[in-house]
This record gives C-alpha cells, sequence and structure tokens, in this order.
DNA sequence: ACCTGAACACCGTTCAAGT
DNA sequence: ACCTGAACACCGTTCAAGT
C-alpha cells in the first residue's frame, strides 16, 4: 500500500535510475520515417562528444549537427541528463562479449579488459557519467556475460553476484583514476614535477608510507595498475570456486 | 630539453590533474585579514553542496552566501571547475585515518569504510567528480596510509603500490555504482518494478546468467555487494603477504 | 502531430570603474 | 590591491505559432 504511493508520488524519477529506465523500457518508441529519433540523438550526440569532449557536447550543438532547433530534440528526450545517460550506456553496447570456451579467468580478463577499452575510448561514460551508467540496457547484458562466467565455473549466486559486483566496481574505479577530470586522458607533460612535489611533502612530514614506496607508486603505469589489480583481484575470486 | 618546451606550453593544466596540483602547491597563498579566501569559498562551497546537491552548487551560490558578487571569487579561484576539484579533495580530508596496531587487514577494511562513509556523505565527489580527486593532498594523504599499513605487514613496495590502488578503486567504483546519477542516494521505491523489467527481459532472450542468477543479483544490498567484495579483494592481496 | 524560432531564466566569466 | 556590478556569450528549456 505504501509502496503503491511511493510509486505514485515519484512521476519524475531520475534519468540513469533503476526507476527510469524501468518506466523507459514500458514505454514505446515512435519512431518517425525520415524524421527524429531517439537513436538518431544519440548517434549525432556521440559525434560531438568526440570531436567537442564532454563540455561540448550540449543540446543546441546535438541539435546543430541533426539540422533542427534545439527545442525538437525535446520531443524524444526529456533533458540533457537524460541524453547523457543514453549515450553513456550507448557507449557500453561496444564492448565485445564473447567467445565461451575460455577458462573462467581467461573469459572475465577479456571482459574486463574489454570494458576498460571501450570506457577510454569515450570521453564520456567517464567522471561525469560513472554513475549515468550501470543499469541500462548495455550494463545489464555486461553483467550477465559475469554471472554466466562465474555460474559455469561453479560458483553459488551469491559468491557470482559479488564476484560481478567486485570486478565491474573495480574497471569502473580504476578507469576513472587514470583519466584526468572531465574524462580526458592524463597527458604524461610535467609528472615529474608533480612526482617531485608530492615526495618532497612525503618527506618532510609523517608520509613514512609515501616515503619508503613513493617513488615506486608514482611511476607505476596505468596499465600495471590496472592488470596487476585485476590479478589480485581474479585470485581472491579464485578462492571462491570448487576446484581450487 | 623537449620536456621544458611541453613545461612552457602547457601554461594552464586541467584542474585536479597532477601537473595543476603541483602548479598549485608551488604558488604561495595570499590570505587577506577579514577578506575573501580560497579556504572560505571551499567551506562557502561545501555548504551550499550540501543543501543544493551538485546541479546548485554555482558560482553564483556560493558568492551570494558570501555576500559578495560573482566576480569576487575569480580572485581566487580560476574557474568552477577549480571550485569542484578544491571541494572533492577537501572532503576526503574527512577520512579518518587512524589508529595503528590492528592487523594488515583490519586497518585495511578501516580505510575503505571510512573513505566510502565520507563519499557517500557528501553529494559531490561521487559521478561529477570522481575523476577530480586523487591527486590532492587529501587523496595522497589515503595513499600514504595504506601503503605504510601493506609495507609494515611485509609486501614489497611493487606488491603495496598494485594493492593500495586496486583497493581505492574498488572504492571510488563501488561508491559510483551505488548512487543514482548526480551523486543522490538510490531510493527504494520502485527498485522492484525494474527487477522485474530485467528479469522479463532476461527470461526473453538469450541473458541466461542474468535468468539464473538475477533475482539473487538484483536482491542484493549495497552493503552486501561493497563488504563481499572487499573481502574477495582482501583475499587476494593476504595472498601477496609473506607469512600467508 | 510534429517542428520552428523566439523568448525566458539562468549560467560562467570578464573587465571597466570604483574604493 | 582588491572589490563591485554590469555586461557578454553562452547554456537548457519552454511554448506560442506555424505547417
Amino acid at each position: 500500500l505504501d509502496w503503491v504511493v511511493t510509486q505514485r508520488v515519484e512521476a519524475n524519477p531520475d534519468p540513469g535510475s533503476s526507476q527510469w529506465w524501468a518506466q523507459r523500457s514500458a514505454r514505446p518508441s515512435r519512431p518517425r520515417q525520415g524524421g527524429l529519433s531517439t537513436r538518431r540523438i544519440i548517434d549525432a550526440a556521440i559525434e560531438v562528444l568526440t570531436e567537442s569532449g564532454l563540455d561540448g557536447l550540449t543540446v543546441r550543438a546535438v541539435s546543430e549537427r541533426l539540422g533542427t532547433s534545439s527545442g525538437s530534440l525535446y520531443r524524444h528526450i526529456a533533458s540533457r541528463e537524460e541524453l547523457l545517460v543514453l549515450v553513456g550506456d550507448d557507449c557500453l553496447g561496444a564492448v565485445r562479449l564473447g567467445e565461451h570456451g575460455f577458462s573462467w579467468r581467461a573469459g572475465i580478463e577479456t571482459l574486463m579488459r574489454e570494458l576498460r577499452r571501450v570506457l577510454l575510448e569515450h570521453p564520456l561514460p567517464p567522471v561525469t557519467a560513472i554513475g549515468h551508467v550501470g543499469r541500462g540496457p548495455n550494463a545489464i547484458k555486461l553483467v550477465d556475460a559475469a554471472l554466466r562466467v562465474f555460474l559455469d565455473a561453479g560458483m553459488s549466486e551469491r559468491d557470482a553476484t559479488f564476484a560481478t559486483t567486485a570486478v565491474l566496481d573495480f574497471v569502473f574505479g580504476a578507469v576513472s583514476f587514470q583519466r584526468g577530470p572531465k574524462g580526458r586522458g592524463v597527458t604524461g607533460s610535467m609528472q615529474h614535477e608533480y612526482r617531485e612535489a608530492v615526495l618532497a611533502i612525503a618527506s618532510d612530514s609523517e608520509l613514512t608510507g609515501l616515503r619508503d614506496a613513493g617513488r615506486t607508486f608514482l611511476a607505476a603505469s596505468a596499465d600495471d595498475v590496472f592488470f596487476r589489480g585485476a590479478e589480485i583481484l581474479l585470485d581472491g575470486i579464485a578462492l571462491r570456486l570448487p576446484r581450487h
């Protein structure tokens, strides 16, 4: 009873939330011959995103690319934020889920690597949109693929669940750290200056962890951080498998 | 030589990048008796953030709270993005790094729990700012604390490095997923409808992983996902320790 | 039924003019 | 040297009027 009331009140759920996706999947799309469509808007948005970055991804820029007015888009999307959510999930669709027959470990490693590749490719899902993905149809496919691998390896449903979320959490976190703010890649220039600044601070203070291992930490490559971190996680997962 | 040129050209590094932090730490602050200061601006920004959320955190709103004009803030910050970065790192300062003497595992567990608590407390560092933190002074303290624990447990510098990054990546990723978009918490309402929608899709398609384990997956609480995921990761880390 | 284009209410940022 | 406040160039979004 109480629940029904809540459902009524929450008429406009946040874009990207599970409520929003649920409502959306229940609504039929209305494509129009030759006219605008959500699909065309998303495609144009991704083009703008690739060319102009996240800041350049404005409603106006997308409408201009489509040769129409900005107001027209609001017949297919409710807000810019909705557009970001749709673009974010759409990007996840590029992850190649594939090739059965490998070991569970090779399968998950491939999934992690693929997801990372796709996320690093677009300047969107990063920073701004990490919370914007995760509940859409393409995110669901990722979850499904990971669950399948773990179940096939003999894991319990609960262990497969937590292994799946741990893997996804790790990949998204790692990608977010690797990028600079706004989703742009981190350039290597002046990295040296930063290293020296951090090490100088460390040696002057009680940051003994950094004093002792800071040089190693700051020299680690993004690839090392990702693949060695993945190994640690996969080792932990392996302990949950029956024939370990 | 080439490096010097790069340094010259990169005169305005992205806020939040290591270059930016390095430049910033080298620049002296100029506090003014009774006047504006970066410190006061950050404090006001966090108040606005808490009250109005990330969207409400505008330069104008912060200046209004400080009883001044929006233009005045630009004497202390170069842009809104800089402000977001500063706020993001400042929030991390609330993490209580503490209490030595525990086992490495208890120490890291506490650090993870604390970091999660702080991140979930503020509506900023999430979504928008996950890429905005990680290189500032308070992020550095987190890294230092984790490195110290691992080194004390007998880990090599490299293993300690990758264990540290894996832990931070996981926590940031888990927090980002737990939030809805824009950093707001996920309400529970209509979750049921989403579950049913996903399960309906799964049973109609080839998403056999979700078909078999979807109910368990979708019923998992955020706390379970976090703590069980942390266990997996810590088990993997434990394998890197000498007296395992 | 859909699109247009003009308008509205905001933004972040700049900069002359003040003090 | 710092602050003001007005202005500029944008936004996202709405909505009458068209077709």
